[in-house]
DNA sequence: CGATCCCTACTACAGGCAATAGTAAATTTA
DNA sequence: TAAATTTACTATTGCCTGTAGTAGGGATCG
C-alpha cells in the first residue's frame, strides 16, 4: 500500500481540511458524492452557488488533486475525466493510518498511554472496543506465525 | 492543560521538524540543553559553528517562539532572559496529546482500529504495553467516579 | 565626556505552498 | 467557418518561515 503524499496535518480544522486546502476539499467532496467520472465543467457548475470560482481555477485544483494521486484522469476525446483514485473512506483511513504510524514510529510510549489515557477518558465502550482490537490483532498475529 | 497553538503537524519530518522550522528547532534544542535562561547572544554563539545566523535573525525567531507560548521571556535589566515554557519531554507529550486528540475526536473508528493493528504488528510487548495501560485507565476511571 | 558596543523593537524581503485567476492555443460544435 | 469549450501555462496574492537591516536606548571604556 503506497502512503499518500500529503504536506500535513492541521488537528483542529475541519474534516478534509486536515490534510487539503478549501478549495481542494470541496472538489474531492463534489466528487465522491457523484458516481461517474466528471468533467471541470462539472464540478465548475456544482461550485457556482457557493464560491463561484473561474473555471481555470477549478483546472488548477484537479490538477494538484491529480499529482497528488487523489484524482485519476482519463482523457476522453479531448476532455478529461476525472475520478477519485480512493474513496472517501479509503482516503480518511489512509490519512488516519499514516499519521499513527508516524506517532508509533517517533513516540511510541507517549503515543502509547495518551491514547489509551484520552480513550478510557470518552466512554468505557471505548475501552472494550480497544480490548476486543487487542484479542483480533493477537489472533491474526497468530495467523501471522503460523 | 492549554493546549499549543502550532501551525500543523508534518509526518516524516525528524523530531521537532514535524511541528516547527528548521531554525525554531534547533533553537529550542539548545535551549533545552541549557540548565538556566539563556539570552539571545548565549543562543547566537551556539550557533556560530554550523549555521551562524545574524543576531537579528535568531532574535526575531526567539521572539516567535515566545508568541507560540514556548518560550518565556523575562526582562532582566535590559536584557531578556528567555527560557522553556515546556520541558522537551512535556512539549513532545503535548504535541502527540494533541495529535490523538484530533485523531479520537474526529476518526475514532478508523483511529482505534488502525492503532492496534499497528501495534499489534510490531511486537508483542506492545499489545501487552497496551493491555496495561488499559486496566490502570480503568482503575483512574474508577477513581475519578467514587 | 564621547565613542563604542550590545540589546530591543520594528520593518523588510525572499522562498515555498495554496488559492485564485488570466491568456493563448487547440479542439468541438453549431 | 465562427463561437464556445477545453487545455496548458503563467501570474498574483496570502501565509509561514528564515533571513537580515535600521533606529534608538542604555551601559561601558578609555
Amino acid at each position: 500500500m503506497k502512503k499518500l503524499n500529503l504536506s500535513g496535518y492541521r488537528p483542529g480544522k475541519p474534516g478534509l481540511e486536515k490534510v487539503l486546502g478549501s478549495l481542494e476539499s470541496e472538489i474531492m467532496e463534489i466528487i465522491w458524492r457523484k458516481d461517474e467520472p466528471v468533467t471541470v465543467r462539472d464540478v465548475v457548475d456544482e461550485l457556482k452557488d457557493s464560491r463561484d470560482p473561474a473555471y481555470t481555477t477549478v483546472m488548477t485544483i484537479m490538477g494538484r488533486l491529480s499529482s497528488k494521486k487523489l484524482l485519476l484522469k482519463d482523457k476522453k476525446g479531448n476532455t478529461h475525466l476525472f475520478s477519485p483514485a480512493l474513496s472517501r473512506r479509503e482516503f480518511t483511513s489512509q490519512v488516519v493510518e499514516g499519521m499513527i504510524d508516524d506517532l508509533l514510529t517517533d513516540f511510541s510510549d507517549t503515543a502509547v498511554s495518551h491514547f489509551i489515557h484520552r480513550a478510557g477518558k470518552q466512554d468505557r465502550s471505548m475501552l472494550e472496543k480497544l480490548e476486543q482490537a487487542i484479542i483480533e490483532a493477537r489472533e491474526n498475529r497468530d495467523d501471522d506465525n503460523r
